[in-house]
RNA sequence: GCCGUCUUAGCUCAGUCGGUAGAGCAGCUCACUCGUAAUGAGCAGGUCGUCGGUUCGAUUCCGACAGACGGCUCCA
């Protein structure tokens, strides 16, 4: 036996040390229950992750992962789908299998199954996964070739659709790689104690060592899946499931689940009355309530003075027009699939509008435009339809009818660096004063593949993704890359912000778009005489202001900050003696602008806070006798603190201050 | 659009192995009510999502459609 030298990378540093042949990585972590897998490079390779059970080769540098690290996690979950594809297999012996790999907190596995899986099935495969866990099966990695592979794996189709596909997987299907990685081909089997082989699978692994190593895992739900994300495809039965490193980080992981749910705005909606969605209307076009109204009309007086400080003028714009307009645009037969179906009438085909850009093209060009007016900046709420499918609609976030923030910058090309930088920094401005100050910002481009889907030359698309790029680097966030994800007509900025509980949603966008005003042959006057086209540069705020809206409410869980609350201050008096002089303060309240209620219901004292409570009002103001004999009222905020006795003048201007300065309390 | 689940009072839900239904909250009425999250009593409220089919009889079984929910695909 001969000696290899190895080094063993830890937090503290780097240890050389001397193995014989033949040693294994878990060898090196035998006191580490933590660590499930190794990290492993050397001179002539980069890191890479392996088994424990892999034999270290002279010069290897090598690294513990643990199980609670982002790998580490990701470890564990693949295992886990292992063992839940073993037991669906073992339960419904024909499910063929498609692919399992980790995923954002979980994982999945996709089946070839006759039925669809019921929830109580899900009960009887955790069941059999948690036998298969007590087993203790050992994860063996096995070596085979293309052909070998082949027959052996002859019985499930679609494991021989990737074999073939080798190479190219991550191409294939999302989380094929997690299967057949670009190197050699590997099959795991999981051994029981006996010895055999209970069950295999095609992958590229890294495994735990045995599934006694899953310490907590449970299956979340089942839906259908088309195979390799391909709507052609026969859709497969997937099912999710999630894994921790401790039964502690599983119930973590649920109870943010449970948390996010109590914050869903749609419930909220309801319980707070702001909306709904009146089947009669139609699917995915909501109706705002007075309480919804409010915030809504709050949101838009807001943005609107914000876009006219900004230089913007305000526009206006009809919901339908000529289907000719959005011929010139290109938006149809581009988008025609979106688009709600024509109208016909007049000999000529009316369209919803789905988009605002060529009607503010057409204020553009309604007279001659000197380069003096530019940059000119048009912005309007914008209503737009669009037909969605059906399957897509959810609550405020993705409707069918809504008003987008839009605005378009129209500016020399020598202007439109510095209108995307002013646009994307206004955007931020906006965002920050509604709360949400955690963003990053994507920047997508063109599908190099699927270049028929977009208009304009090759030059063009670079100069704008360019100067995007640039002006998306300058704002010191981080910058994410969206390949394909770019608007027919060019490339974008999309603003990603974070709400209160680390969610990210997409809000506002800045495009920059050389192909409109060259279809509209928009044209101004340059200081040499000369017609000159200019840019035009497209950019939402919120977004969509119904969007915006839902993403508030999950931010802020239905308690919405004092200047955008439906009532501010929710006056109770201790006994109905109390009330008139509570309308005395209520109506100094009101004059003052604020939004108050006095609540002179038969309900008893306590039951009118804890309604207060329910509707997340930011202020209570209350008075009883102790109250009126001072001339002051006593403060209950959301958090059940009190602040009793304050003067009726400083109370209202405690309230007045709250909400002017767009404070949460 | 596709797959699955679901749709009973304003809301949240029971229930009917096929004989037209019940609770809590909300609402209304009355009484009570002076200090920080539910006072009590009574009343009223439903073509059991819609339309067909099977049946002596359908809210219940079957089908279609609509809508909701969870995913997939999509998201200018």
């Amino acid at each position: 036996m001969s000696e290899i030298k190895i080094v063993v990378l830890t937090p503290a540093g780097r240890e050389e040390r001397s193995v014989t042949t033949g040693t294994k990585a878990w060898e090196l972590f035998k006191d580490e229950p933590e660590i499930i897998a190794a990290r492993v490079g050397n001179a002539s390779s980069a890191a890479a992750l392996k088994d424990l059970a892999y034999e270290l080769v002279d010069g290897d540098e090598v690294a513990g992962v643990e199980i609670a690290s982002r790998d580490g996690r990701d470890i564990l979950r693949h295992s886990t789908a292992h063992v839940m594809a073993q037991a669906v297999q073992e339960i419904f012996p024909q499910a063929k299998l498609g692919i399992g790999p980790p995923v954002q907190d979980g994982f999945y596995y996709d089946f070839d199954v006759e039925t669809p899986f019921v929830p109580a099935d899900l009960d009887k495969i955790e069941s059999r996964m948690r036998k298969i866990v007590k087993e203790n099966q050992r994860f063996s990695r096995r070596v085979t070739t293309d052909d070998d592979a082949r027959v052996e794996l002859a019985e499930e189709p679609y494991k021989l659709e990737l074999i073939g596909l080798k190479g190219s997987a991550a191409d294939a299907a999302e989380g094929a790689s997690a299967e057949v990685g670009a190197g050699e081909l590997t099959i795991y089997d999981n051994i029981n104690r006996n010895g055999e082989v209970a069950w295999k699978d095609l992958c590229r692994g890294p495994h735990l060592p045995t599934t006694k190593r899953i310490p907590a895992f449970k299956l979340m739900r089942s839906a259908a899946a088309y195979w390799r994300g391909d709507e052609k495809n026969k859709q497969l039965q997937r099912i999710y499931g999630t894994a921790w490193e401790s039964k502690e980080a599983l119930d973590e992981h649920l109870h943010r689940i449970e948390e996010a749910e109590r914050r869903d705005h749609r419930k909220l909606g309801k319980e707070l009355d702001l909306f709904s969605f009146p089947d009669e209307i139609g699917s995915g076009l909501p109706v705002f309530h007075p309480k919804g109204g409010v915030i809504k009309r709050e949101m838009e007086d807001y943005v609107r003075r914000r876009h006219i400080e900004e230089g913007f003028s305000y526009v206006g714009t009809p919901h339908i027009s000529k289907d000719g307009l959005f011929h010139t645009s290109g938006h149809l037969p581009h988008y025609a699939d979106t688009m709600f179906p024509p109208m016909e009438f007049e000999g000529a085909n009316y369209q919803l509008k789905a988009m605002n850009c060529p009607m503010h093209n057409l204020i553009f060009s309604s007279r001659g435009r000197s380069y003096r007016e530019l940059p000119l900046r048009l912005f309007e709420f914008g209503s737009v339809y669009r037909y969605e499918k059906s399957g897509v609609i959810h609550g405020l976030t993705r409707v069918r009818g809504f008003a987008q923030d839009d605005s378009h910058s129209y500016c020399t090309q020598e202007q439109a660096p510095d209108e995307v930088k002013h646009l994307l920094n206004f955007m931020l401005t906006v965002l920050r004063d509604f709360g949400l100050d955690d963003f990053y910002l994507e920047l997508s481009t063109r599908d190099e593949e699927k270049l028929d889907k977009f208009i304009g030359s090759e030059e063009d698309w670079a100069t704008a993704t360019a100067i995007l790029e640039q002006v998306a680097t300058e704002t010191g966030l981080e910058l994410v890359p969206d390949p394909g994800g770019a608007a027919f007509y060019g490339p974008k900025i999309s603003v990603q912000a974070k709400d209160a509980i680390g969610r990210t949603w997409q809000m506002g966008t800045v495009q920059y778009d050389f192909n409109q005003p060259a279809r509209f042959e928009l044209e101004y006057q340059a200081a040499d005489g000369s017609r000159q086209q200019p840019v035009m540069i497209h950019s939402a705020k919120f977004g969509s202001i119904e969007r915006f809206l839902g993403v508030l409410v999950e931010h802020y869980a239905g308690a919405m900050p004092p200047w955008l609350a439906p009532v501010q201050v929710q006056a109770i008096p201790v006994a109905d003696a109390f009330a008139d002089y509570l309308y005395d303060v209520a109506g100094q309240l009101k004059k003052a602008g604020i939004r108050v209620e006095v609540d002179d219901s038969n309900d008893r004292f306590q039951k009118k806070i804890r309604n207060a409570q329910l509707q997340k009002v930011p202020f209570m103001l209350i008075a009883g006798g102790e109250d009126v004999e001072k001339g002051a009222v006593s403060f209950r905020y959301r958090d059940g603190r009190q602040d009793n006795g304050v003067p009726i003048a400083d109370a209202i201007a405690r309230v007045v201050a709250a909400v002017e300065s767009r404070e949460q309390v």
